[in-house]
DNA sequence: CTACCGATTGACT
DNA sequence: GTCAATCGGTAGA
């Protein structure tokens, strides 16, 4: 293999969620499957907060579902919707409820074992799209609860070609309750985001 | 047990 | 632009 991609520290994720959410941006993500690797870089992410944030899964407590929102930072939290798998980082300190949705990826390595997953020649309709990109990594809910920095399976690392950009923010997508809060971050002017409006860029 | 819902997607007008 | 399929989680009978 070219490159090892170490794994990003528990330390990155034991801090604020609207800190991470942005920080994760450019961050490359790794799924691994026997020695099959996919590798796409993050564009964009959602914030969902502890306190206050109605559309946020732990926001009625604790239950089986979110359980791993409430455990340690550095975890990934995966849950289904619309018969679809959505994954998120869980961060902040053991027993405070916040995560990062990971909304869109740029695929950049294992194109062909996402395309074979996806079903889909079309290298956009690969990961842009938090379900799209579980399925193009083949993030189910197995990996409910794993651990992020073990560098096995699932995790995330620093992109040696990492260039800078610029951040946008706008409203979460979808969401039913709290469409109000600026909790939504994206890599700016780049094709792979998702939902990009006319006049979003 | 049944009924309803959703942090979505893909097909269609 | 619109719309319905999809199915695990959750609430309620």
């Amino acid at each position: 293999m070219a490159s090892s991609f170490p794994p990003l520290s528990r330390d990155f994720y034991d801090r604020p969620v609207t800190i991470v959410a942005q920080e994760v941006l450019g961050k490359l993500l790794v799924g691994k499957e026997g020695r099959r690797l996919t590798v796409g870089r993050i564009v964009e992410a959602e914030a969902y907060l502890s306190c206050g944030d109605d559309a946020c899964h732990a926001a009625k407590g604790p239950s089986r579902k979110n359980a791993a929102m409430f455990g340690p930072p550095g975890h990934a939290y995966v849950y289904v919707i619309h018969a679809r798998h959505c994954v998120n980082l869980v961060t902040e300190p053991t027993g405070v409820p916040s995560a990062v949705l990971v909304r869109a990826l740029e695929p950049l390595s294992g194109l062909d074992l996402m395309h074979e997953r996806r079903g889909t020649e079309v290298v956009l309709d690969l990961a842009r799209g938090p379900a799209r990109l579980c399925e193009a990594l083949a993030i189910d809910r197995t990996l409910n609860g794993w651990d992020l920095t073990r560098g096995q399976k699932l995790w995330l690392a620093d992109d040696p070609a990492a260039t800078p950009f610029e951040i946008r923010t706008s409203p979460r997508i979808g969401v039913t309750s709290a469409f109000d809060l600026p909790l939504r971050f994206y890599v700016a002017g780049n094709r792979f985001v998702s939902k990009l409006k006319r006049g979003e860029f």
